[in-house]
DNA sequence: TTGGGTTCTCAAAGCGCTTTGAATGAGTTC
DNA sequence: GAACTCATTCAAAGCGCTTTGAGAACCCAA
């Protein structure tokens, strides 16, 4: 069923209906209905590709997602993510389609996605502290939001980002009041800019008290369990064990209070925790009585803003940058307790 | 730059150039090479919509994931099956575009998707027992492929699914083995087909050992880490507390060791676990002295596999249904141990 | 009756590509 | 040198939609 036939079964002009599809006030109300009527019952929908060759726009998104290799690990906030952009995109009228971009020829794959005008606007995943994708897509004329920020990276551009420093920074003054000194830092990638930053929050906050931050407490890794459990069993088995971990994420939480409790420890007591919590759906931290103290922020909430900014920029492509910055809220927890240690 | 521009900068006629970039034969390989080159100096790419106009294809999958209600979860798995799609994706050309699908009003917008022409395929997500989408996609003539499979629909589809069923009697029959006879079912919600077949392979198991499957020991709900604690909390401080948990997903198999750590038992002695585990990236059960017993299978792979299946299917459309039962692994682990029960 | 405004409807062009059917020119054959 | 290939190239139609610029049809005032 196309247009023609539609307009033929309805003894008018492919023009007249539609202008009764798409609202237009040039078509009086009962032709108006009589087509939206006549379109239900035979199913009919205008073929995307054509009325995207017709409007130039495609109403789809793309969300690019760098890929280092073939078989990194995939975030696990993704699906969250996802989830909340993707409501946002439903009541708008837009497609989501999703771009695993390998990191070696960006440059190339942003420009194709431009060349091939399928996509009206991009939300940017995983940046780096320096980004060199922003001043290309800058360059490329093409609406995009970053989900993050590149601290690096001087230039205007729409992004969403959680207060990462300050929320590491606080987490940290948390555990300095309850007298921890010797906290490790357990943290994702740092040329990720979001652990580049929850380490400038993390060093800061220590040095401000005038503890001089240790290399030999501070990691850096995917944020896997595994990391997690390794990297807190290694410590806590070595000379000189931390009284508390900050962690980048749920997922390393778990792992880590699995040698706190494998090594016969008690978290909260004699080890403690706080965790970064992006209040993942299948990972909550919420019960009456949340398991950890945490730093959180709902990134499906973050998924749904990122999208709402992209499609008021998509609107009026000539407004200024968008910018928001999302404070965290500080949970507290079972995870943590006084400083034991003399 | 589009293709009459391109011509242009040539001195050659629409045509050949596009059928030069398409690698038709009747172009002198001369003419090929001068066209590929200009094309890719000018970052000439076709555009999409167009594209997919002339030739009927539109070189983009969909994945249609059912939405009960706004604030349901995400599966957790769903981001290494997206890698793994992906991947394949990329090698054939093609894009991916994901549909959250209200499950209200499925068959529109199923119908929808056919008649907007922008999908040369489907990938269905989440297949319950007894799935309406698949009769429904069958009827509009669209190539589709299940990741998982409908028990209770007696039509020829294309799926990939695990054999959800022997995994569970398989893991049941060595907890069986072991000495286990209260053994605790904690699934995901079995109006999905996964669940209902594991918790089929578990009931038979128990049945062919003259064990009767007890209803109390059997749970069903979606599968979060929260889930797995409480329900294994309220199970071994009730009144006859199981010695075995057999569990649905790494995440909930988290929960349950929570429980049995913070009740001061210790997991693969006093209670044996064994969970089924997707093999997720950031969730790994892979060191040498896996953690975990359990039923594995890598849900990546089956993303790459079922994207493979349906590009084929796109490819001949004539061709009868593509069906793949993948067998899942047994890893044995350090959580499953000899019944302690007298 | 005519002229001038509304209101509604339409034919046709154009978006950027592929593909059909035809034309051109060079090379072969007799 | 005419007749015939074969290899290249091209003009134009068509995919399904929106939108421009214009034409009917109607009503009211003069």
């Amino acid at each position: 069923m196309n247009l023609k036939e539609l307009a033929d079964h309805l003894n008018l002009s492919q023009t007249t209906v539609s202008r009764a599809l798409n609202g237009y006030p040039e078509v009086s109300e009962a032709t108006r209905t009589r087509v939206v009527q006549m379109a239900k019952r035979l199913n009919y929908s205008p073929n995307a590709g054509a009325k995207g060759l017709a409007t130039g726009r495609s109403m789809a998104i793309g969300h690019v997602i760098p890929v280092a290799n073939e078989h990194e690990m995939v975030n696990p906030v993704f699906g969250d993510f996802i989830a909340g952009a993707g409501e946002t995109y439903a009541d708008a009228g837009y497609d989501m389609v999703l771009s695993l971009v390998p990191e070696q020829n960006e440059s190339d794959t942003y420009r194709k996605i431009k060349a091939r005008g399928n996509l009206d606007g991009l939300i940017v995943h995983g940046p780096k502290t320096d980004d060199s994708r922003i001043a290309l897509l800058r360059s490329l004329n093409l609406p995009f939001v970053v989900h993050g920020r590149a601290s690096n990276v001087h230039l205007h551009y729409s992004w969403l980002d959680i207060d990462n420093y300050t929320a590491f920074r606080r987490a940290s003054d948390f555990l300095l009041d309850l007298g921890h000194k010797k906290i490790a830092l357990i943290n994702g990638l740092e040329s990720m800019d979001f652990a580049f930053q929850r380490r400038k929050g993390y060093t800061d906050a220590l040095a401000a008290r005038d503890v001089t931050p240790d290399p030999s407490y501070m990691y850096a890794s995917e944020m896997t369990e595994g990391y997690g459990y390794e990297t807190a069993t290694a410590l806590l088995t070595g000379h000189k064990p931390p009284t508390a971990f900050l962690v980048s994420s749920a997922i390393i939480a778990l792992g880590v209070r699995r040698a706190i409790e494998n090594l016969g420890l008690t978290m909260g007591r004699d080890v403690s925790v706080i965790t970064h919590d992006d209040d993942l759906s299948y990972l909550k931290n919420t019960s009456t009585a949340p398991v950890f103290t945490a730093t959180r922020s709902s990134v499906r909430e973050a998924g749904r803003r990122v999208a709402k900014m992209l499609l008021q920029l998509i609107e009026d492509p000539a407004q200024p940058p968008l910018t928001k910055l999302m404070e965290t809220d500080l949970i507290i927890g079972g995870s943590t307790g006084p400083c034991q240690d003399p």
